[in-house]
DNA sequence: TCACGTCTGTAACGATGCTTAACGCAACGG
DNA sequence: CCGTTGCGTTAAGCATCGTTACAGACGTGA
């Protein structure tokens, strides 16, 4: 049986380790190739086993892919949220600050991980069920909306700079609006996907390496600038703090 | 020897009309299965070749990854040029909107290519000689930069949102304003960046599947408005024609 | 017509990877 | 103390793929 004993606390802690030690390996191996492949063979070696080993934990190479898509998807969701809750709750726009900056910062670290959730499909992997990436997308938005929701609820949230809507757009944020307590506008939801692709746009070509001409200080600075322009046309406060 | 003969106009047609059709078939077969991945065996079994024959036009599997790289580089290129050019030359924000337009539009219909250009590096894949990720930049960038000579040439650009610039920053424009005979201003230079990263982030959300679930007039109206936002931040006119 | 270069196919080598099957070992529970 | 369970190894099967070597076919130019 594939079902594990019901009864050994013991052994299903081992195994959960030597599982997390498989995928930290498989990432491991990702960020120092610089790619997304990955070999059992490779990860068999790494972890002084022999590949069938492996097969006691994921069923086949896509499984161990499907779980560290999974996992990439919870780790940028809690460093965002993370970075966010770090900051008072009274200051919006420091915590807009925090989200983006941690986002960009998520990006740069693991730009292999921030590939896989966001880059094309990985060769010979197909999608488990439905739109996982439309799920990625609602998480990573979800933490953004959040901060929004605080925003209008501590009224002061101005207008976006942009006010006229496309209907398709309005119907869209009036889905979502089904799921929150807080009601977001319209206008505003359209700014909340100005601002993501604003800073997807720069944490991207970042962390695949098409601004390594500037130096870290000038990205730095660009990408803060870029943070106080998305701020401003989504109606954010700026930073109490500096 | 692998020199084709020096003097048979008609050999050496038919060799480049088969190098065409082998980066073709391999472009093809890059949107079909959507990823990256292309391998002799498929592209001979698409042109009803066997695999050794291709060596007779690329030294290994490399050197076509290479080939396709560049010709990548070539394509958005010139089709953003051609798309500006096909705007009056006096309508600065119309050229601006079409320049957009177009980037979005090329990443959307060859999500495969833009990958090539903008994402990971591919697996097994060294990039040959230095930095071709940063030429990349270069080279999409240069036709922005056109424009914003443009305008700057004509009067009509209005100092972008953000005005402080970060020396560093400032030091990239400079470096970059030797090869240009109008000069571009340290904040014109900024706004160009962010400019960039803006428009390359929905183009990137939306090439890779992350607003399927918002229809396709959203999306236009969307990225109309982040293209909108972009110029106004920048200092670009708007449109005089729709 | 003949020799040459070019192109292409067949065959084969070597490496690599995924995956399954069968066996041995150690820990755990009664 | 013994059976059960889970884990790991060895061995093997299978499928590819990249690449090279060799030999035949074709068109070209003298």
């Amino acid at each position: 049986m594939s079902t594990p004993a019901r009864s050994a606390p013991r052994r299903e802690k081992a195994r959960a380790a030597t599982i997390d030690e498989i995928k930290l390996t498989a990432l491991t191996h990702m960020r120092e190739t610089g790619t997304l492949d990955i070999r059992f063979a490779d990860i068999a070696r790494a972890m002084e086993m022999t590949p069938p080993a492996l097969y006691r934990y994921f069923a086949d190479r896509d499984e161990l892919l499907s779980a560290l898509i999974a996992d990439a998807y919870d780790d940028v969701g809690r460093y965002v949220a993370e970075a966010r809750d770090a900051v008072p709750a009274d200051d919006i726009g420091a915590r807009f600050l925090a989200i983006a900056r941690s986002y960009r910062q998520w990006a740069r670290q693991e730009p292999q991980q921030f590939a896989l959730i966001f880059g094309l499909p990985v060769a010979g992997y197909v999608a488990p069920v439905d739109g996982p990436t439309t799920e990625a997308a609602q998480r990573a938005m979800s933490q953004l909306s959040l901060l929004f929701v605080e925003a209008i609820d501590l009224g002061v949230l101005a207008p976006p700079r942009l006010r006229d809507v496309h209907p398709a757009i309005a119907a869209c944020a009036d889905q979502k609006n089904q799921h929150l307590a807080t009601e977001i506008p319209a206008e505003t939801f359209q700014a909340m996907l100005h601002t993501w692709s604003t800073l997807h746009g720069f944490a991207c070509l970042e962390a695949y390496g098409h601004f390594d001409w500037i130096d870290e200080a000038g990205r730095d600075a660009l990408f803060d600038g870029q943070a106080r322009l998305a701020a401003e046309a989504a109606g954010m406060p700026a930073p109490k703090s500096s």
